[in-house]
DNA sequence: GTTGAGCGTT
């Protein structure tokens, strides 16, 4: 048998190109791969069917009639394959009450999940609690569903977080830092008027006021965008950069997020324009963030979590 | 009044 050329494209109908067959009929994948990067198999349409190659090793068959009744296209390997679900990661508690040992602990986030560890951190000297510990779940919903909401533990509000330690600054690329605050903004304001752009995981309000706050996002993507933006929230404009010390962030870069480095105007942005009153008191988001406290609680934590 | 509390003896 001698070397014939088979019709090969990438997708049904992209544009297909000639491929050699090897000495005994069949085309090698290799060959096919070497047009089409990352193809697993090929496969034709018969009778209104897709129909796949049979493939040995590094060979493919022709199909019964021979390689010339079609013209043959690449399969890939599922880009939604079978995903590893994330893993669970350590998880740190913080603000345990000195009173609260591990098996209370334990008893409060079972209700969450199965749990594969529980430590409450102590004083080696003293064996008095140091206030946090830690947690690993058995299963990742679990951990979501622990992660980014409030946990009231032997009376104390407490949160759960990954650890700085694990993160690999990860969280950095998240989250933004809200210069000009005034103190009519609160948490809540800020967590409404974020979550327009994005699924908001973390707000931080400092307690006693300070002029700034942090938001964190979900999606890294949707923090970087906002950052160099100036943003009209309940009448005030505030100012979204970077969430990093100060003394690292005085860069080019920076200067280009600003728009001050290539003559265009800085904006000011406003979403949505109308909502929001100068003076309205802010209200009825408790279905926002029903395990936020408020009032309810004397919390003495200066920022709220949501989610 | 523009950068956050606290982060793991093994």
């Amino acid at each position: 048998m001698s070397i014939e050329y088979v019709l090969v494209s990438e997708g049904e109908q992209d544009e297909p190109i000639e491929l050699p067959t090897e000495e005994d009929g069949s085309l090698l994948l290799s060959t096919v791969t070497a047009q089409f990067a990352g193809a697993s198999g090929l496969k034709y349409r018969a009778g209104g069917r897709l129909r796949g190659l049979r493939l040995v090793e590094d060979r493919v068959s022709p199909p019964p009639g021979g390689w010339a009744a079609h013209r043959y296209f690449c399969a890939f390997p599922r880009a939604s394959a079978p995903s590893p679900r994330p893993r669970c990661s350590d998880l740190i508690v913080l603000g345990l009450p000195w009173k609260t040992g591990e098996d209370a602990v334990r008893e409060y986030f079972s209700s969450f999940g199965e749990l594969l560890m529980v430590q409450v951190k102590r004083d080696a000297k003293t064996g008095l609690s140091k206030g946090f510990g830690f947690i690993k779940f058995a299963e990742y919903e679990a951990q979501l569903r622990a992660l980014g909401r409030r946990h009231m533990i032997d009376g104390r509000w407490c949160d759960v977080r990954i650890p700085n330690s694990k993160d690999g600054g990860a969280a950095a690329h998240r989250k933004v830092f809200v210069g000009r605050c005034t103190e009519s903004i609160t948490a809540d304001d800020l967590r409404e008027y974020f979550g327009a752009f994005g699924q908001v995981t973390d707000v931080f309000v400092p307690r006693p006021f300070r002029a700034f706050s942090f938001v964190t996002f979900l999606d890294p993507e949707v923090a970087q965008s906002l950052c160099g933006q100036d943003h009209i929230i309940k009448g005030v404009s505030v100012n979204i950069s970077t969430a990093s010390p100060k003394r690292e962030r005085d860069s080019r870069s920076q200067l280009l997020g600003w728009g001050l480095l290539d003559g265009a105007a800085p904006r000011v942005y406003s979403w949505p324009p109308e909502a929001w009153p100068a003076h309205s008191q802010h209200s009825g988001h408790a279905a926002l963030a029903p395990h936020t406290p408020h009032s309810a609680a004397p919390d003495t934590k200066p920022y709220l979590k949501y989610e």
